[in-house]
RNA sequence: GGCGACGUGGCGGAGUGGUUACGCAGCGGACUGCAAAUCCGUGGACACCGGUUCGAAUCCGGUCGUCGCCUCCA
């Protein structure tokens, strides 16, 4: 490869040419969502903008030699939480988060990962991690059922989020201080009453810490080593940092990920996005909204995925009226080339908004097909998404005679007519275009096939 | 207190040593029965103060401001 791509690694602070370990198996994980509630578009966050490395990867090493993970995290003290208020197991309240997960994150056009793996189905896996981690003196039981990982043990803790263990201490909780060696020392295992979900492991019947399933989930699937770790940037401390220090000692001190990207966070109309301050917005509620798919990911991707980005309505009817402008230009028959500028752009950090500036060069220089790729890769086709949403022929042919009959009201100076026939093709999404003697029409974004049918 | 990010025109948002990024909105015009859409044209910016330099929005130092992490969090 000529150019090659360059990532912003969190681990070094600067931005390095990526290599993957072996070009025929490119591996990246992803810290999925924990599944107690609906997604809110914080969780879209990182969803959206590793679907594009994910994309790019697979673009650059094709499609077979990438390996996507990202995990759901169905072990949780707020699952745990939601289910005894509801009085159902724990399985009830999260098979019905993962299927709204999913239907979310299919409607915003994210490729699912290869693997999705489930903290449930790694509990033995994460049980040898830590009788491992105890055998080579990393991690303590105690006996109240506990066993932590002893951060002392470990000299690189810290280094990821860029913090030493002194300056730790002077903030930390106080939780577990008299059992713990050291406050900074992180849980690995815990001890369940008899409300919890537990497993039984050699320290009595419990549940797993979250940090340890990354780590056991990732060796099982991508190996001990892998090329990229992902996330929001809040996971750098302490999950990653955590993950880190168990899964290099548990694996004979072998380099974890080799690099570690993390996306910014969000705020909605300037404010922190927070439950208390009831700015809490769900990727269901911009679809109840009428919001489509595409100008989510549109505004998602339209600040650089390292930059905070403020979640404003305005931002998302202007990507939704964007996205009209250039479906309508949209060619379907192309194959999935990248145009070289955007390419460009991508390679350098996922520069996603230098790929929007591009796209509206090839826009303004009517270079329909390379824009049309260009939004076929980036999923900001609605055409592409929704298969099938093209108008059939016997409809078409409807709205043509309509377009006729308006023409003639205007000939005839019916002008009340004509309005009218314009205003209902609009309300179901077919733009009207007088342009001298010719009249022509498009499709919106919200096309009603029902309320054309009726017409 | 520690660590870190950021401050670009009305709004959004790249760029990071030497030509207008760009989009939206605005303004002027064309087109139209009126609109919409489209097209043409157009103004407007780099928080502040110093320094380095032939030249800085871009590098260095300082000031002010905003935000994040250090506690569950994407």
């Amino acid at each position: 490869m000529k150019t090659p791509l360059f990532l912003y690694n969190s681990y070094s602070r600067t931005k390095e040419a990526f290599k993957p370990l072996d070009k025929k198996n490119v591996r990246m994980y992803v810290c999925g969502p924990t599944v107690y509630d609906r997604a809110h578009i914080g969780n879209a966050r990182p969803v959206l903008v590793f679907d594009i490395l994910f994309r790019l990867l697979r673009y650059l090493y094709k499609e077979h030699n990438v390996t996507y993970v990202r995990n759901i995290t169905d072990i949780d003290d707020k699952i745990n939480a939601k289910a005894i208020k509801r009085g159902v197991n724990i399985e009830k309240v999260t098979e019905a988060t993962i299927e709204l997960f999913h239907k979310d994150m299919d409607f915003l056009g994210a490729l699912r990962p290869n693997h999705e793996p489930r903290a449930t189905e790694y509990v033995s896996e994460m049980i040898d991690m830590i009788s491992k981690l105890i055998s080579l003196s990393f991690a303590y039981p105690t006996e109240d059922g506990h066993v932590f990982f002893e951060v002392a043990t470990f000299s690189d803790y810290g280094r990821l989020s860029n913090k030493n263990l002194s300056e730790l201490k002077e903030g930390v909780r106080i939780e577990n201080e008299n059992a713990k060696k050291n406050p900074l020392d992180f849980v690995l295992w815990k001890p369940s009453n008899l409300e919890e979900p537990g497993w039984e492991s050699p320290w009595g019947r419990g549940r797993p810490g979250w940090h340890i399933e990354c780590s056991a989930m990732a060796k099982d699937i991508l190996g001990d080593q892998f090329d990229i770790h992902g996330g929001g940037i809040d996971l750098i401390f302490p999950h990653h940092e955590n993950e880190i220090a168990q899964s290099t000692c548990s694996n004979n001190m072998k380099k974890f990920a080799n690099f570690w990207l993390h996306n910014g966070f969000l705020k909605i109309e300037g404010e922190k996005m927070s439950k208390s301050l009831n700015n809490f917005l769900t990727v269901y509620d911009l679809i109840k909204r009428d919001f489509s798919g595409p100008a989510i990911r549109f505004n998602m991707l339209a600040t650089h995925y390292r930059q905070p980005l403020d979640w404003k309505f305005e931002r998302l009817v202007e990507a939704e009226k964007t996205l009209i402008k250039w479906n309508n230009k949209f060619e379907p028959k192309n194959q999935t080339v990248l145009p070289m500028q955007i390419l460009n752009a991508l390679l350098d950090d996922l520069n996603t908004p230098q790929s929007i500036y591009e796209m509206h060069q090839l826009f303004n220089n009517e270079k329909f097909d390379d824009l049309s790729n260009a939004c076929r890769f980036f999923g900001f086709s609605s055409k592409d998404i929704k298969d099938g949403i093209s108008i059939p022929p016997d409809i078409s042919e409807k709205i043509d005679k309509l377009v006729e009959k308006r023409n003639n009201a205007r000939l005839a100076k019916n002008f009340s007519l004509a309005d009218e026939i314009r205003e209902d093709l609009l309300r179901a999404g077919i733009i009207i275009k007088d342009s001298g003697q010719e009249t022509t029409w498009e499709s919106g974004q919200k096309l009603e096939i029902k309320k054309l049918k009726k017409l």
